[in-house]
DNA sequence: ACCCGGTGTGGATACGTTTTCATGCATCTC
DNA sequence: GAGATGCATGAAAACGTATCCACACCGGGT
């Protein structure tokens, strides 16, 4: 079998027409309106669908959005993708999905090949730095960051969850349950949620009570055990992520420390095994989804006027993970 | 800054060579060693990428794996992604990712979508039956499927667990406690799990036992509960799908079963949160990753013959969900 | 009658690459 | 030494589309 596919010149022939006219009909432009008509039907007939790769090539881009995520398999950057990919289908435009694994050699290599592939637009939760990004920039491609931003590039929009306020409530709540000596759990890239716990506490901040694991199950774990260990007068502890949420609460259950008897646990992020714990987690939830959305919609209206930062709402919710200060924990 | 891309002309110049040279030093054909050198040195100096674009069109064909999944949220679906992503990143191959939704219509949408994009080559995870990928087929794509097939479609190679040996395993291993009264929580295509669990089970098997869910987590909770209330004397059950596992730890904690005293639970897919319930779940553990990098293999190595079905090894988790029969329920 | 602006149209070109084909040169064979 | 064989090379032809430009045509103004 060897069908060729059926390109322009076939329509514009079937339908005793210029290339140029099936070319505009089919984009828009203007014609009249039996031509417009021939065209469109001699088209439907023979099922002629234009081919993106002459299209790409004529306008130097191809349309389409790169997606850049750190791990695709984190339910966070899961939801997110689905946001985006939900806005692309309905504006029809395809999705390259990249995973950085948070390294910024791997990300460079990633825009790199998004270059090559002529993707004029990307979406990308940030791995490394400005510098990293300078040559995005350069060519020109309009780009938005989702849910954290490269250090050093304000010149790119975002779209963002309100981190700093989630921390603050979650704080707030937590110093309304009479807990003094918090921990906080973090990750990479999470300079805001960070500071604005140090900023909530104020005082009452203790530097050895911040740990900071890298992006892997293990490391979390490790960290948060170690911190369990060491530091057993602390009452609660809030996990900068949902995977230092679950690192969190396994370390607990191997200490035996009972949740929320000795310990208090708020964990950012509100995925769906969070409802399965006993006790539920109380949570700070993101729309991780909206976010993917918004950043589609954003790189999809470019041209426009260059937006501002784009800050969605997050939500406490509250389960069963927290209580009031107990006396301090008694070691076994 | 009106930046022209550099061409492969402009390295040809720059070497003093023509164009067909320049694209064969860097495509690995013959050429001379001093020749070769000097493109090669031109090439890096002036940082030259040759467009994917041109390339692309020349060879009627983009590169780059479509992949489509019914929804990238569930863990499994993000865990045989990652696996694609990971050996098509090794292969230096974009990958265009689509949302099924488990709709047949969406899924045929967006094989038009890859089929405009010039795509040749497809992992998904077929939610249409064999009518909806006669296109792909007619089309030249490579295909492969993961994870399931598509009904009537025995043509393209796949990648499955072992679905069968799975199910018999926990079917064994429960009646082995003593369970007599087994039931299965099924969701959309998986016929092979569900005519395994009916074999296995042999004439112990209960078809009012058997309920299957929609893919929504509503759908799957609603099943669930009704199942538990209207069958109070069940003692097992096997949940097909971390879905529908999810429902039912819900459904039993909402109904005040005691797992594993009133009632044992076997989930298909571990997922990192199995280990966090209380009590841990006990799983049939697929190897997704696995499954996503053997389909990219398949479908990247496509040339060679075409290679026969792969069935990857399932592994029960034993954990802490199941118990020896207790006495039936008993109302509360 | 003439010109002028607007509109619909098709020919031609360019986008950047790979691949075919012909050419030239050197080496090998009889 | 003549012909054959091999290899490195560059000119040119696609690939399928969008767009520039020129042309024809039509209506209304002077």
């Amino acid at each position: 079998m060897n069908m060729r596919r059926t390109t322009i010149k076939d329509v514009a022939e079937a339908a005793r027409v210029g290339v140029a006219t099936v070319s505009r009909v089919l984009s828009g432009g203007s014609a009249s309106p039996e031509t417009r008509e021939r065209v469109l039907s001699v088209a439907a007939q023979l099922d002629y669908r234009p081919s993106a790769l002459g299209r790409n090539l004529r306008q130097r881009r191809s349309g389409g959005i790169g997606l850049l995520l750190p791990d695709i398999t984190d339910t966070l950057y899961a939801r997110l993708a689905d946001g985006v990919l939900t806005c692309a289908r309905s504006a029809g435009e395809p999705v390259i999905l990249g995973a950085t694994g948070d390294d910024e050699e791997r990300e460079a290599e990633l825009i790199g090949m998004l270059l090559e592939q002529g993707v004029d637009r990307v979406i990308a939760v940030p791995s490394g730095d400005g510098e990293t990004w300078a040559p995005t920039l350069r060519a020109g491609l309009t780009t938005v960051f989702a849910h954290r931003i490269a250090a050093g590039r304000d010149d790119v929009p975002a779209v963002l969850a309100d981190d700093r306020t989630g921390v603050r409530t979650a704080v707030d709540y937590l110093t309304g349950l009479g807990h003094r000596r918090i921990a906080y759990l973090g990750g990479p890239g999470q300079e805001q949620r960070l500071s604005a716990f140090r900023q909530t506490l104020g005082p009452l901040v203790d530097e050895e009570l911040i740990v900071l694991a890298r992006g892997t199950r293990d490391s979390a774990y490790a960290v948060a055990a170690g911190l369990f260990q060491h530091r057993p007068d602390l009452t609660a502890v809030l996990a900068g992520g949902n995977l230092l949420g679950e690192a969190a609460v396994l370390a607990a259950r191997e200490l035996d420390l009972r949740v929320p008897r000795d310990l208090s646990l708020v964990m950012f992020d509100d995925v769906p095994w969070a409802e399965l714990c006993s006790p539920p987690l109380t949570v700070i939830a993101q729309p991780a989804q909206d976010i993917g959305y918004r950043a589609a919609e954003l790189v999809l209206r470019a041209g426009a006027r260059r937006p501002r930062n784009v800050l969605l709402p997050t939500e406490l919710i509250v389960r069963g993970s927290c209580g009031p200060r107990g006396t301090s924990r008694s070691p076994r």
